[in-house]
DNA sequence: TTCGATCATGAAAAGGCTTTCATTGACTCC
DNA sequence: GGAGTCAATGAAAGCCTTTTCATGATCGAA
């Protein structure tokens, strides 16, 4: 490695050092210091001085000497299993903006799968786990859970969106059971038992298993004996949608004359496929088929005819991990707490029961 | 600040110190060092040993300590005016994947606008300008060009999407100019020439400034005198497009009847918007309204009817300012390097000529 | 055998900062 | 006037690594 050069009584990048400052304010570093970040006990005639003798110098004092010594960086790293559409976008935008507000950085990574190979942190290509201050990571299948055994028990960590809150640590967890439930009995209205379908993403997928828990749960409630092919699963993806409802015209001939079907998707990707493919197959919506979509993004809204969704706040299921984190380096001794974040139904066109 | 406790024998955060590592080895740290940077320098044996030692404890060097004399951490920032919707997203997941893929991490921060009061870095609110190996920023408009001159001279420095390039900065650029154009031919044949419409952004913005500007010169070319009602400016945003289109319908009702018009909007939020309010309105599109949004953003293919488009490689002007980034990193001395990517008009449903 | 080379390794400096401990005056109180 | 306080400051240790320079050892050749 290169050392890079030193400017005249200044460190690297031409930046002055707490040196340089202390020589020209003619007063020794451990005052300098004191002026940064104990500014109380130093007088305030030399504490004038420093400062202006900083600001005139640029000083910036070195994060990698306070890292050393502090250990802190205020650095967080925001772990997820991708970052691609509104979903992780707004769940990003949420933690950079909390993270933002209690004076920390957001290091994003994308890393948070199930590695195919590799343990994970053991890697330069891994997170920068040693220069961060904390993680929240957001697991959504039981496979990427093996990534937990490989961070140190020391460093804090949020989980977000785990099925179960692991004992001992903190975790930001959506309620999918209420809002899928209350979208279930939203289609239960208007739209028999029997007709009435859940299209997920993965299987193992932690989301799509609580919503579709709940949407079994809401029907056999309801009484209905449910078969087998009304809950189907896949991917988050505006394709599995169009697939899937192509499948079920072809296939359900003799259920498509008596009137509208009802489908909670696993999320507004997989909705709006469904819609895509009944526009497309001329099946009017909802006269004919009632969508609605899960996490409510900026799409349900902006797409004809309006998707009804169940609204998970994105945005702040990412400020509640950063809070959370940001709780835990403080005071690393407290209770463990689950942040429970609400979601509801937003009935929109695309659900209205016929008549309603 | 309060230091975190120390292990036995070991780091903060219990991990292992390369001080460790060298007495359970029987080596300096000197070695222990060189098994880890310049493994080519040290015998077979004691290299073997020392690995197993390293492994073992689970060693990790200290990024701070590493980082106080290298002066390298391996993470980027990367700047950006906003992190809202699919443009953003995009460009996030295009540079992180190139980040991951060069061994970098990235910082993100939405810091890049035009500061209200402070000058930029100087809080620990601001970018972690100290930490990072390089910055990757966004400007989108004049104001926050000022940005730049707070940021160290010798930090290595890549700009994404300022219209102009700064003599001796890399930057990454979009060619708008030959999209806009090859949008507004297309919308002009088939429709006349006074009744074609850019619908932008902000007036500052750099990028509706370039795409507004190839609008007209295409016009003018084609030989039409553009009235100024022609370009309307406003924000990116699904509101706006609505706005404006309404606006349109109660004020130009003599040109109503005539057939179609055509709209370039500056983004696909704003396409959007116009073609929600021609919904609303009961107008058929594109039999009396041709549209054409800007960025081919996810939203362009999953609306109804399909938008047309001019598409951007977003994820691409992530990747190569990241690129770029490293590249600059690596050689500090090298030419400054523009990297211009094309554009081009991706037609669909939202626009088809007459007749088409 | 002895002299340079070459190779493997260690000692120690340096990097910039925070913090403890000690020192120095200036005061207060008897 | 001397003892005891207190406020302000400085000296120096320590955080963990990389890298330079020096030291021995080994080896081939003279």
């Amino acid at each position: 490695m290169i050392r890079k050069p030193r400017g005249n009584g200044a460190g690297g990048r031409g930046q002055a050092s707490i040196q340089d400052v202390a020589e020209e304010a003619n007063v020794s570093i451990a005052t300098v210091s004191r002026v940064l970040n104990n500014p109380a006990v130093v007088s305030p005639a030399t504490a004038e001085k420093v400062r202006e003798v900083i600001k005139r110098l640029g000083y910036v004092p070195n994060p990698f000497a306070q890292g050393l010594i502090t250990r802190a960086s205020r650095v967080l790293c925001f772990a997820l299993p991708d970052i691609h559409g509104e979903f992780y976008s707004e769940l990003i935008r949420g933690a950079d903006a909390e993270a933002h507000r209690l004076g920390y950085h957001l290091l994003v990574s994308s890393e948070a799968r199930s590695a195919p190979d590799a343990t994970w942190p053991d890697q330069s290509a891994g997170l920068a786990l040693g220069l961060v201050d904390g993680l929240a990571i957001m697991i959504t299948e039981p496979g990427a859970m093996s990534l937990l055994d490989s961070v140190d028990e020391d460093l804090p960590v949020v989980l977000i969106d785990v099925e179960l809150s692991r004992p001992g640590r903190d975790c930001v967890l959506v309620d999918n059971a209420t809002g899928a439930a209350e979208a279930t009995r939203h289609l239960l209205a208007g739209t028999a038992g029997d007709r009435v379908y859940f299209v997920g993403g993965a299987k193992e997928n932690f989301d799509t298993r609580a919503r579709s828990e709940a949407f079994l749960a809401t029907l056999r409630g309801a009484g209905v004996s449910v078969r087998p092919d009304q809950t189907a699963f896949g991917r988050y993806e505006v394709e599995w949608g169009r697939e899937w409802y192509m499948g079920w015209l072809s296939s359900a001939t003799a259920l498509q004359a008596k009137g509208p079907i009802g489908v909670l998707a696993g999320n507004d990707e997989i909705a709006l496929g469904v819609l895509q493919a009944a526009e497309d197959a001329g099946v009017p919506v909802p006269g004919m088929l009632r969508v609605v979509g899960f996490d409510d993004t900026r799409l349900a809204s902006i797409v004809r005819p309006k998707l009804s969704s169940v609204r998970v706040p994105l945005a702040e299921v990412g400020g509640a991990a950063i809070r959370a984190l940001a709780a835990r380096i403080e005071d690393p001794e407290k209770q463990p707490a689950v942040t429970r974040l609400q979601t509801a139904l937003v009935v929109r066109e695309s659900s209205r029961a016929p008549g309603e």
